[in-house]
DNA sequence: GATAATAGGGAATGATTGTTCCCGAATAAA
DNA sequence: TTTATTCGGGAACAATCATTCCCTATTATC
């Protein structure tokens, strides 16, 4: 079942919530229409399930990208280059579901806005969090508005999945090279 | 025929492609079903008809805050500032449609890729001539790469249309204060 | 081993979609 | 004035959509 969440979760992140009927659900699941209403009440609860699947995933592997720095400055830069890689090549093209929810359901579906809401706010506590550690541990300058660089950098990323989606190249070490100045 | 077509770019930019059914876009444009068939060859034909004229008005738009400027550091500023006042409020959460359409669309149209890729990079050259004009006139260090950074900006400013639309707050003067920090 | 319960599959359904067709009024041509 | 022609309007259409219903295996229970 985890596996059929998995594959409707990449059909909806690669062409939307509209775009795919739930005839192209069935068929990316391997599950009869029947099957798929008997585990979820309608397409709408399919796509929350693949949301919050998705958010739990990306959040373990922006985490993980965290862990592999050792001080504040580093865990933040191996964040931005995370974001960076995912945002390019057949990844980034395949999108990220929730600068898809927030442009194609935030203005009709308040329950998917409120989910972008929460996630992107969660996003910019853990850089603004990661801005303090690097102030405590000397990597980047006291003077730095972590609130304000956090959200700036929350629409790097957020940036980096339209312009990937997009299909444009996106070089990530030389684009985070330019963004750390940010935290000059 | 101008004022009905600006009425199917505001439905547009505010549910995307796929959610406007032509029943939304005729009572929006005050016209009758027919009328927009005889107008338009097809609903795509609609909304490429707006998404020129929306890529229009936007570099006009653009263009004007860059004239305001007296030097290439002061153009640049006014040009992510427009964007950010555009991207918050209630134009905003109305939404541009070239992320509307990168991350609807790209993955499934090919002619609204093509529009979409070409914008982007039009948007990209201006940014970094901008960066080139404020090396040649000594308001921006010759050493910045003006290449990556302008990248780096577009993915701001296609990044602050995502959080605007997700309706979070954006404080224009202050985001674009960080981000100058990229032209040290 | 017989029976109840469950899970999965797919046809049927009703609503909605995009599109076409045709009608009536208004304007231009004769 | 009469006749073409254009233009806008809306009903009709076929296709597609999300959803429901029912049937058939398979498993679990007694």
């Amino acid at each position: 079942m985890d596996v059929a969440l998995d594959r409707a979760l990449r059909v909806f992140r690669e062409r939307g919530y509209h775009a795919t009927s739930i005839g192209d659900l069935t068929a990316a699941m391997q599950l009869a229409t029947g099957s798929v209403y008997k585990a979820f009440r309608d397409k709408h609860a399919v796509f929350l399930a693949a949301f919050e699947r998705y958010t739990g995933l990306r959040q373990e592997q922006t985490r993980s990208a965290a862990r592999r720095g050792k001080n504040g400055r580093e865990r933040l830069r191996n964040v931005l280059l995370s974001y960076a890689e995912h945002s390019q090549g057949i990844e980034g093209r395949r999108g990220c579901l929730v600068v898809g929810s927030a442009v194609e359901l935030s203005a009709v579906d308040p329950v998917i806005r409120a989910r972008v809401d929460t996630q992107l706010k969660t996003n910019e506590d853990f850089i603004s969090g990661l801005i303090r550690e690097g102030q405590a541990d000397g990597s980047i300058p006291g003077h730095v508005d972590a609130g304000d660089t956090a959200r700036l950098m929350i629409c790097i990323t957020q940036g980096m999945r339209v312009v990937g989606k997009a299909r444009l190249p996106l070089d990530g070490p030389r684009l985070v090279g330019v963004a750390m100045k940010l935290l000059a």
